[in-house]
DNA sequence: TAGTGTGAATGGATTCACAGCC
DNA sequence: GGCTGTGAATCCATTCACACTA
């Protein structure tokens, strides 16, 4: 898939755009125009016809956009109309919370692996996830091997982050989303999502701040 | 304070500055570089030295910057050189996670209540938040008031989101960081960042499968 | 010498304006 | 009339190049 030439904040929105779009669909409405997608998304119409022409010619001219068509186009393009293995390193609250998360599996990741070097952890399942038996960190490579997984999520303290980070990526692992607070070090052609909690405040805290 | 004209990137590369900053001074390390700080997090040192000049000159030409000192300056314009008080609304697996969380007051915000309209969890305690009593969301208004709460915390279900969201604002919550995958809809003053599982694995889904 | 701060130049993303289609 | 798709124009962020300082 060509994927040079297409700004990053594009593909962004483009997940907004689906979220949106799902929520429009169970309103029973079946086209949509990018004016109206704009005005939920507080974004303007032209972006939205801009983002969407970055992929291919999506709408018709004078109607909109058909809904379930546009849907089924955009989870193609972000790769989610097949379903994705995910791992899972931290059994801790947020992993246990991670586990239980049901949106999840309606967006196409099924969670197929949970792993924790907490030793009165190993063997245990989290309650979101009954299935799974907390496995060693060590198991990681023969399990990515075994069930094709390209993605995994990072929840463990900041201290284990990084070595967790180089134990995935070596096992093959090509996207990581990170919940620990830190800047991971890997090669150029591995993707990494960050999420950080006190980041995410501190950015708030910078907005409300600036405007008293 | 005067924030027009200083492009939102380069705020949310000041947290990322700080965390990073923290992580050096506690390698005794008192000086830093923008040289080195750029290859700590793949920025350009230019990039640095142009983010922090548009908030004043922090550093000494032929040495770098003082650690120290700047931790204190970048702390200060994100205004966490003061603590804020902060509310959690959703008791649930997340919001269990969330208030467990110890990173959370170290960078200077503290939790101070935790809502949620479940009957079954009213005036129970989260573990991770030994002394906060659960609350239904009609006391949220009078709490903001007593407590002076202008940041907020939503970890409830996508459908009642919005209705929390509103509370919150009419209240006089500033800030919300939303967890739930729905886009809310709130006064222009009002700062939201939001924080959307699907949405992070759905934008490395597209950079893994882009790359095959 | 090592490294900051900054005007000027460049490169990208957003918005404008409008041709074309239903 | 309503709405998409898109070249052109604008706007904004990043990078370059270098004057300047410890």
């Amino acid at each position: 898939m060509k994927t040079a030439g297409i700004p990053a904040p594009a593909v962004r929105r483009l997940s907004l755009y689906l979220r949106e779009l799902e929520s429009i669909w169970r309103t029973d409405q079946r086209t949509v125009s990018s004016k109206q997608l704009g005005d939920a998304l507080k974004l303007t119409p032209t972006q939205i016809r801009k983002d969407l022409a970055y992929f291919g010619q999506f709408g018709q001219a004078g109607i909109g956009y058909d809904v379930e068509e546009l849907i089924t186009r955009i989870r193609r393009i972000l790769g989610t109309d097949r379903t994705w293995n995910v791992l899972l390193v931290g059994a801790g609250n947020l992993g246990m919370a991670l586990s239980a998360y049901r949106g999840f599996a309606k967006k196409g990741f099924k969670l197929v692996a949970v792993f924790d070097d907490d030793p009165s952890k190993i063997g245990k399942t989290l309650s979101g996830a009954p299935g799974l038996h907390i496995q060693p960190v060590s198991a990681i490579p023969a399990m990515v091997k075994e069930k094709d997984i390209r993605l995994a999520i990072i929840a463990v303290p900041a201290e284990s982050a990084q070595g967790v980070a180089s134990i995935l990526v070596s096992a093959g692992v090509r996207g990581l989303l990170n919940f620990a607070p830190v800047n991971l070090d890997v090669a150029g052609n591995v993707a990494v999502s960050a999420v950080d909690l006190a980041v995410q405040l501190e950015q708030l805290s910078f907005q409300v701040g600036a405007g008293v």
